[in-house]
DNA sequence: TTTATATATTTACCTAAGTAAATAAATACC
DNA sequence: GGTATTTATTTACTTAGGTAAATATATAAA
């Protein structure tokens, strides 16, 4: 086989992304959620309570953007915010409503990854996570 | 090592997705162009003139998407539309402007990719290539 | 302690991508 | 030919993600 070019796969990258988030987007439909919007509640389930800045570097986007869907959630009570210690921070946490369907959506959620990925082996899982992570990344030190 | 799992490696599509798009559009800003901007001039540098269908179909995207990102191209030289035999549909191509400036533009993207990619050898880079290519897609046959 | 700097969040404003519905032209059907 | 359906594009509206600048609090430095 030919050897892939540089631009084909950052264009495979571009489509999967995309349609993984198209995709998820419908399958949330039902519970009122967007994919970013889970992002941020599947953080607060294994992680526990966050504030807004530990959730957008984990998250790896940007502090408005985190700022404008906590707003959503709080609107739809999925989450509640309070001062914490540092009064300049906020403190995140799920409402009981929140715990209470968040089960459910995991579930669907773990059943789509599943689908998106269905045609791979665990060996080729792995392959890919690896090659995911030596792309070139915020966290990487260039020197 | 552990085996990863699905939503690690969605995690990981995420953020590669997120971190190539917005270091790109910092790449790009010089040339007043934003990374979805430049896919449209990149597939009307290839293939030639196209209809809006043919670009969005060829870009997994969206008409509405198209429609907007090709006023903004208009607006800023860099293509013309006009009307084909079929009326309802619209020729795009670009301006001689966007003909001369799209060589400097390319290299720079390519010299991007590149760097984006420099921790791949080829070998890997065929592998990726190949492994985005079996998530379940858009234009994938269930049955 | 007062001033300067750093940090956390928000506001304002931009582009991107999506869905649903409107519009207009082409095609199919009777 | 006239009506119904399909196709190409657009409009209106939603959320997402980004940068730059404003605000408020905390920390460092003089």
């Amino acid at each position: 086989m030919k050897d892939v070019e540089n631009r084909d796969i950052m264009h495979a990258l571009n489509q999967g992304f995309r349609y993984t988030v198209k995709e998820l987007n419908t399958r949330l439909k039902g519970f009122d959620l967007y994919a970013s919007q889970w992002a941020i509640l599947y953080c607060l389930d294994r992680f526990g309570t966050m504030t807004q800045t530990e959730i957008w570097k984990y998250l790896n986007t940007e502090a408005p953007t985190v700022t404008r869907t906590l707003v959503r959630l709080e609107e739809n009570g999925w989450i509640s915010r309070k001062q914490g210690k540092d009064k300049r921070e906020r403190i995140i946490e799920l409402t009981p409503l929140a715990i209470e369907k968040i089960p459910q959506v995991k579930d669907s959620v773990a059943s789509f990854d599943q689908e998106m990925l269905s045609s791979l082996s665990q060996q080729e899982k792995n392959q890919l996570f690896t090659l995911l992570g030596k792309l070139k990344s915020a966290g990487e030190n260039t020197e």
